[in-house]
DNA sequence: GTCTATATTAAGATAGAC
DNA sequence: GTCTATCTTAATATAGAC
C-alpha cells in the first residue's frame, strides 16, 4: 500500500525510536536497531556516527512530544480554569495513548541523564516556571471567587499530571495486576479522558 | 558511632542497593558497586555469583517494599471505604518519602523484564485479582448506598495510586520544572499525605 | 549505499598470590 | 577474605571490498 519506500536513513531512526522507546538508552543495543530496520550495523554507524547521536535525534523528538502540545494549552489564555484542566487531560491522555512508552521513556532517560531536561528544555523555547505561575494565579483567582475549594496550583497541577500519565509509566503493572489485555487497558484508558476530567473538577468545585 | 561495622557481604548489598535503584539494571555498572561498597569487583564476584545473582536479591527486596503494605491495608476488612483510602494514601507516600526512587526503579524495571512481577508477584502470596475484586465490591456497595458518586473500583483504584505515586516516579522532572530544591520537594510530598487523601474523597463523596 | 571482516573498548567474570 | 592480574565476552565502532 506504500507509495514511497522509506529511506534507509528514516527506516533507522523509526527502528531506533522504537528500540530506545522500549529499553531505554542503557539497554539498547544498536544490533537490535539494525536488525529492526532491516540492515546492519554498520550501515547504522554509516548514517549516524554513533550511539548516542541516534539517541539524541531520538530523544529530542519524544521530548516535545511529551512537552510541547501540552505547554501550548497551558499558555492559552482567555480560557476558564475549568475548561484548561478538560483539554490539559484530553490532550495528554490522547497523545499517551497513541504513544503509550513516551512516558515512561522520557522520565526514566531524564532521571538517568537530568541534563537532558535543561538542554532539551531550553530549545522549546518556553519558560516552566513563568507558565507554573500564571497556572497559580488563575488557580488563586477562582479560590478568591469562591468557585474552588483552597488548594496550591502547584499541587493542583501534579495531581493533573499524575492522573494522566501514571496509568501509562505503570502499564505493565496495571495490566498484569489487574489482568488487562492491550485492548481492555486501552478502553480503560479512553474512559479516563472524561473520567479524569470530571474526577479533578468534582474534587475541587464548591 | 557504630557499634558494629557492616560486614563486607551487607556492604555489597548496600551498595547495590543505592547503585541499582538509581541506575536500573541496564545501566548500573559492578565496577561502582564496588567502589560504593568500598572493594574491587573480584570480592563482589567471591560474594556472588554474578551481577544477576545480586539485582535478584536487591529487586525481591525492593518489590515487596513497594507492594506489601500497600496490601495489608487493601486486604483489612471491617473499615470503611474513605478510611480504607486514607491509610492507603499514608502508607504509600510515607513508603515513597522514606525511599524516593523505590517506585519508578520497580515500575521500570518490570516494564522491561515483565516477568519479574509474575516470579516475585507470586512469592508474595497474595492475590491481586481477588484483593481487587473485593475493593469493587466495597465501592460498589458505597455507591448504593448513595454515600459516594458512581465510579468503577478500578478507575478509583489507578486514581489513588496515580496521586500517590506518580510525583515520585517524575521527581527529576517536577523539581526541575517547579524549581523545587531537594527540601522543598520533601515538604510539597509530606503535605501530599493529606491533600491527596481530601482530593480523592471530595471527588467522590456525595 | 551496503556489506563482511576486523579493530577497539568496556564490562563482567575467573585464577591465583598473599 | 581481599587483592592484582588476566581472561572472556559482548557491544560499539571502523576499514575496506563491492
Amino acid at each position: 500500500m506504500e507509495l514511497t519506500e522509506a529511506s534507509t536513513e528514516d527506516r533507522i531512526l523509526e527502528a531506533a525510536m522504537k528500540v530506545f522507546t522500549r529499553k531505554g538508552f542503557a539497554a539498547a543495543r544498536t544490533e537490535e536497531i539494525a536488525k529492526e530496520a532491516g540492515i546492519n550495523r554498520a550501515l547504522l554507524h554509516y548514517y549516524y556516527r554513533d550511539k548516542h547521536t541516534i539517541f539524541n535525534l531520538i530523544f529530542e523528538t519524544r521530548f516535545k512530544e511529551f512537552f510541547k502540545g501540552l505547554f501550548v494549552i497551558f499558555e492559552s489564555d482567555n480560557i476558564s480554569l475549568f475548561e484548561k484542566i478538560e483539554r490539559m487531560v484530553n490532550h495528554e491522555i490522547t497523545t499517551l495513548i497513541k504513544h503509550p512508552h513516551l512516558a515512561r521513556f522520557v522520565i526514566t532517560e531524564i532521571a538517568q541523564q537530568p541534563e537532558l531536561l535543561l538542554e532539551h528544555g531550553a530549545k522549546l523555547g518556553i519558560n516552566p516556571r513563568l507558565l507554573i505561575s500564571e497556572f497559580e494565579k488563575q488557580v488563586n483567582a477562582e479560590i478568591k471567587l469562591g468557585t474552588i475549594r483552597p488548594i496550591q496550583g502547584r499541587q493542583l497541577l501534579i495531581n493533573i499530571m499524575s492522573l494522566c500519565i501514571y496509568p501509562f509509566v505503570a502499564s505493565p503493572v496495571i495490566q498484569t495486576m489487574m489482568s488487562l489485555q492491550e485492548k481492555e487497558f486501552y478502553e480503560m484508558t479512553e474512559q479516563r479522558k472524561r473520567l479524569v476530567s470530571d474526577f479533578i473538577i468534582n474534587s475541587i468545585k464548591k
